[in-house]
DNA sequence: AGAGCTACAATTTTT
DNA sequence: TTGTAGCTCT
């Protein structure tokens, strides 16, 4: 294994094999090329055998091209190895020993859609409203539960004297034990119930935690509490941990990633080996630059400075445009005017932006000009509705217990199963304490349902009967055959879709590919049961479709992640659009710190060009509102920039924005008028009138209110700069030229 | 059971 | 503005 092509840090990197490690890895700093090169090092130079290499990602695309990448450098299989995403690990380790703890073997796995028919179901059954306990919200917050570690249990004791959560938290358990009941997993019981698995059978830790000498972890800012807990148990014997990540790029809080994992990283082992990758091998200076600074306005952070040897470079365009049409039409113009004049291919283009809404007038553009393109996002393969029925099939194939699927399937395609005979299984189910199947079985001893009905039921029980035996001897694809031919499911979409409409042909050709999906999986796969196929497919999003093709690229910043394009346009550096927020004023500085990461990521997939674009005024969901410059705009080095407007184009700056503007501008994304809205705008109306005669009042001890910060009592004063004890936000020196302070 | 209507909500989404 | 979940009427 030959390490001269490495720069220093990452040969360190490399080399340093024994004990914690902490590779922070700037954007574009080869951390995949570091890790990669890791293991072979530990295999061709350290005599470590490949069953005790553990190497976690996040997704399946990064754990492939480890894979790949690791077999490319040693020449030899990697099968002995593990190399996998955090999901498909622990599957692997439940898979094996789950029933410890309780539960099947044979689970399977739900998706989101899942849950909230799931989490429906709950509330039905404790009788709450869907609207006072909104499904997403309560999905969210037992998520959330999930991911720090707490059980029911926990959760409702945490919460006794918030009657609201206690409530989620009956859900919670409630949904628990309808999972285990259904002998079904969310993907954040993956997790969890690795966890618990390895907390509660000393057995179990045992083997992994000696069997796993090396354990590496890539992305580790995204890492969850549990995510962290786990690779803790596992790494407790050889210390062996190598974490990689980059806290600049931690953009999934949101989604339960807790960015202390690895800012506290030092903290949690001992001798604690930090390295530093901050060369930059993808962008030039001027870019790198920008990201720098606009970075350092983040306090929660570990120092780092990225630079590149490619000195210089084009400086950063900023476009001013009237709307979002305009916008869009300059984007389409530059990338056609570039394309010709620099003879660039169009995949070398990427438009990025915050929310997925913005697409839609770049889409219009580029197809005014002719210009090929792919959307990335969107509806899912999986998540189709006549996948999901196929899947639906294959489920209660493999496990009959689950419900949520039977409930799918029972009248699709249409056998006369009435909601209300579904709703006479149900009952009957929870109070014996069956799951529906069974109930389904004896449904010859259930009087209360139609002779109808009950024939009906009789021969959908055959059919899944008939099925069942079919997978003891046939192929998935040929299962998945049958499927379809015994439920007539082609006439079905024919019917629901009028026959010979485009509609009906791609949802036919959808479980074509579905077919080619199988026999792949068949020839490529050792295990080629249905269990392992489900398992696959609940575990990948995409179905891997065309992707190398010259096309431009269009995607949220957030998908751009590990991403990079010789030419990016940042559409949209617009207040309460980047940074996003439906109340500007709730925001969190924490919010705003992890919006300014995502600028970040945006602006560090340039290569070589990097354009901004904001409007004037901008229509979202049919509202039209006068834009604010986002305020990273103002935070780019001025040295970097170069705007393109001809004339000056009128934009309200952030800076100058004030606090009504900003009062209005929330309004537009408060749709739904909450008690709270309507009084901070009846507020802010009475003191803008007397705004401009209070300035002086602003001393030590005044109650002021902050447009960012809210109300907070004034502490000290130097020249311009005051010193403000926030109520929320904590201590803060404001420069009051900068800002709006009114004197309450 | 199914068409058609209304009301409502609309960040980001690796698994 | 657009998509969809849920409801009503036939």
């Amino acid at each position: 294994m030959n390490l001269d092509t490495l720069n220093p840090a990452q040969r360190e990197a490399v080399e340093k094999t024994e004990g914690p490690v902490l590779i922070l890895a700037g954007a574009g700093s080869g951390k995949t090329r570091v890790l990669t090169t890791r293991i072979a090092h530990l295999i061709e130079n350290k005599g470590v055998q490949a069953p005790n290499i553990l190497a976690i990602t996040f997704t399946n695309k990064a754990a492939n091209e480890m894979r790949e990448r690791v077999e490319e450098t040693l020449g030899s299989d990697t099968k002995e190895m593990w190399i996998s995403t955090f999901h498909s690990c622990c599957v692997r380790i439940l898979r094996k020993d789950i029933n410890r703890i309780g539960y099947n073997r044979s689970f399977i796995i739900y998706d989101s859609a899942d849950q909230v028919t799931l989490v429906k179901d709950c509330l039905k059954e404790l009788n709450l409203s869907d609207k006072a306990f909104e499904p997403k919200v309560v999905i969210s917050t037992i998520s959330g539960a999930k991911d720090k570690l707490h059980s029911p249990k926990e959760f409702k004791q945490m919460h006794m004297s918030d009657a609201r959560m206690s409530k989620i938290a009956d859900i919670y358990a409630l949904y628990q034990d309808r999972l285990k009941r259904n002998s079904a997993l969310d993907f954040d019981d993956l997790i969890y119930k690795t966890v618990e698995l390895l907390r509660t059978d000393s057995e179990v830790l045992e083997f992994y935690r000696s069997r796993f000498k090396y354990i590496m972890v890539d992305e580790y800012q995204d890492t969850s509490k549990a995510q962290y807990e786990l690779i803790k148990m596992l790494a407790k014997e050889h210390q062996n941990i190598c974490v990689v990540g980059d806290d600049d790029q931690s953009i999934y809080g949101w989604r339960g990633a807790d960015i202390r994992n690895i800012l506290e990283f030092e903290k949690d082992y001992d001798d604690v080996h930090v390295v530093k990758l901050e060369q930059n091998y993808r962008s030039t200076q001027i870019i790198l630059d920008a990201a720098n600074t606009v970075i350092s306005n983040n306090i929660e952070r570990k120092r780092k400075k990225l630079w590149s040897e490619k000195k210089e470079g084009e400086l950063i365009k900023i476009q001013v445009a009237e709307n979002e049409v305009e916008e869009s039409d300059f984007v389409s113009d530059m990338i056609a005017k570039i394309a010709r004049e620099q003879n660039r291919s169009y995949k070398d283009f990427a438009v990025l932006y915050r929310a997925n809404a913005q697409a839609r007038p770049v889409e219009d553009a580029l197809n005014r000009s002719q210009i090929p393109y792919n959307i990335y996002g969107g509806t899912k393969f999986y998540e189709r509705k006549e996948i999901k029925d196929l899947i639906a099939y294959l489920r209660v194939i493999q496990n009959p217990q689950d419900d949520i699927s039977i409930k799918r399937i029972i009248n699709v395609p249409r056998r006369g199963i009435g909601l209300r005979t579904i709703e006479k299984i149900e009952d009957r189910a929870s109070l014996k304490q069956e799951s529906m199947y069974s109930v389904l079985i004896d449904i010859e001893s259930n009087s209360d349902i139609s002779t109808k009905a009950r024939n009906s039921i009789s021969a959908f029980v055959d059919t899944i009967g008939t099925l069942r035996t079919i997978k003891e001897v046939y192929p998935v694809s040929k299962l998945i055959e049958k499927v379809l031919e015994t439920t007539d499911y082609y006439e079905y979409i024919d019917d629901l879709y009028k026959g010979d409409t485009e509609e009906a042909k791609d949802r036919k050709d959808n479980l074509k590919e579905f077919i080619s999906i199988a026999i792949e999986f068949e020839q490529s796969s050792e295990d080629q049961s249905l269990e392992e196929f489900l398992t696959g497919v609940a575990l990948t999003s995409e179905s891997n479709e065309e992707e190398e093709i010259d096309k431009v690229s269009l995607m949220t910043i957030h998908t751009s992640k590990g991403l990079e394009f010789p030419v990016v346009f940042l559409i949209g550096m617009e207040e309460g659009l980047f940074p996003i927020s439906r109340a500007v004023r709730s925001m969190a500085e924490s919010d705003i710190e992890e919006e300014r990461r995502l600028c970040y990521v945006g602006i560090t997939r340039a290569k070589e060009t990097l354009y901004m674009t904001l409007t004037q005024k901008r229509t979202l969901y049919g509202k039209t509102n006068p834009s604010i410059a986002s305020r990273f705009m103002e935070e780019l080095p001025k040295e970097c920039i170069e705007k393109l407007n001809k004339e000056e184009k009128q934009i309200t700056s952030y800076s100058k924005a004030n606090y009504n503007v900003l009062d209005k501008y929330k309004q537009k994304y408060m749709t739904n008028v909450n008690k709270s809205a309507v009084a901070t705008k009846v507020n802010a109306t009475i003191k803008d009138t007397t705004k401009e005669s209070n300035l002086d009042d602003i001393k030590p001890g005044a109650k002021v209110h902050h447009p960012k910060f809210g109300v907070g009592t004034v502490v000290g004063m130097m020249g311009s700069d005051v010193t403000i004890a926030f109520e929320k936000q904590g201590i803060k020196k404001i420069n009051k030229e900068y800002t709006t302070l009114d004197v309450l």
